[in-house]
DNA sequence: AAGACCTACAACCGCACAATA
DNA sequence: CTATTGTGCGGTTGTAGGTCT
């Protein structure tokens, strides 16, 4: 058995091998040595044909695990570390637009993957309807999203703009999310004591205006 | 101190579609 | 036209590390 020296990823678990017809397929973590492996490929032969990858590198992985490894993690410019404001009012903006379509919201986030941004999805947004005991999908969920979390992160990021130092009462962590907190009314919405009820006409209309193209373009080339 | 619980995220899986033989 | 292969996408899972009790 081969020695696979430290593991890239943070998981220690052991490394599995699935016996396939020509011999072993490697899943699991990705090491060290592997990554160099694939970089040294995709330099000298570039992006795509995964499997041929796979094949002639020598790894013993699948085409699509190393397009993944790739494409989440070892293409230069990918973008690590917490997502700002400014992503997090886009993730919420595209999705609102497009729902799950992750990939198509990745395109406009330079250097975060589709994979993260799901992940940001599922492990804040969710959380934040399963909290409010609604679902995601549902009217209640949205509009709380349009005109009560995603103003809240427009005014943060005006904050965060115009001065550099603390603002009485608001949170400075940049990356901190301004989630809602669930009161014990289920049907109550946010962090400082605001209690959710339909948008007023008025309201509805200040937002959509608020998302206009250049709105989004402006939002883009402040994360390029 | 230790176990339970939670969060973040890397990686896998299945499916759909496109390209090619 | 059909079968096969490659690729991309979205859903889901598993686990390390942090936090709570």
């Amino acid at each position: 058995m081969e020695d696979y020296p430290q593991v890239a990823g943070n998981y220690g678990c052991a490394i599995n091998y699935q016996s396939e017809e020509d011999g072993e397929v490697r899943k699991g973590p990705w090491t060290v040595e592997e990554d160099n492996i694939l970089s040294d490929y995709i330099t000298i032969h570039g992006e795509g044909r995964w499997n041929a990858a796979a094949r002639c590198s020598g790894l013993k992985r699948t085409g699509k695990s190393c397009r993944l490894r790739w494409l989440n993690y070892l293409r230069p410019n990918v973008r690590r570390g917490n997502i700002t404001l400014e992503e997090q009012l886009l993730i919420l903006e595209l999705h609102s637009r497009w729902g799950n379509r992750w990939s198509k919201i990745a395109e406009y986030l330079p250097g975060r993957t589709d994979n993260e941004i799901k992940n940001y999805w599922r492990t804040r947004v969710q959380k934040q309807a399963k909290q409010l005991k609604c679902e995601v999908n549902s009217k209640q969920f949205r509009d709380a999203m349009r005109y009560v979390w995603m103003p809240r992160l427009v005014e943060r990021i005006q904050a965060a703009a115009g001065s550099s130092t603390s603002t009485a009462g608001q949170p400075t962590d940049p990356n901190m999310v301004p989630e809602p907190s669930v009161t014990t009314s289920s049907d109550s919405f946010d962090a400082q004591g605001f209690e959710y009820e339909n948008p007023s006409n008025a309201e509805v209309e200040t937002m959509e205006n608020f998302w206009s193209e250049e709105n989004i373009w402006f939002l883009q080339q402040q994360l390029m």
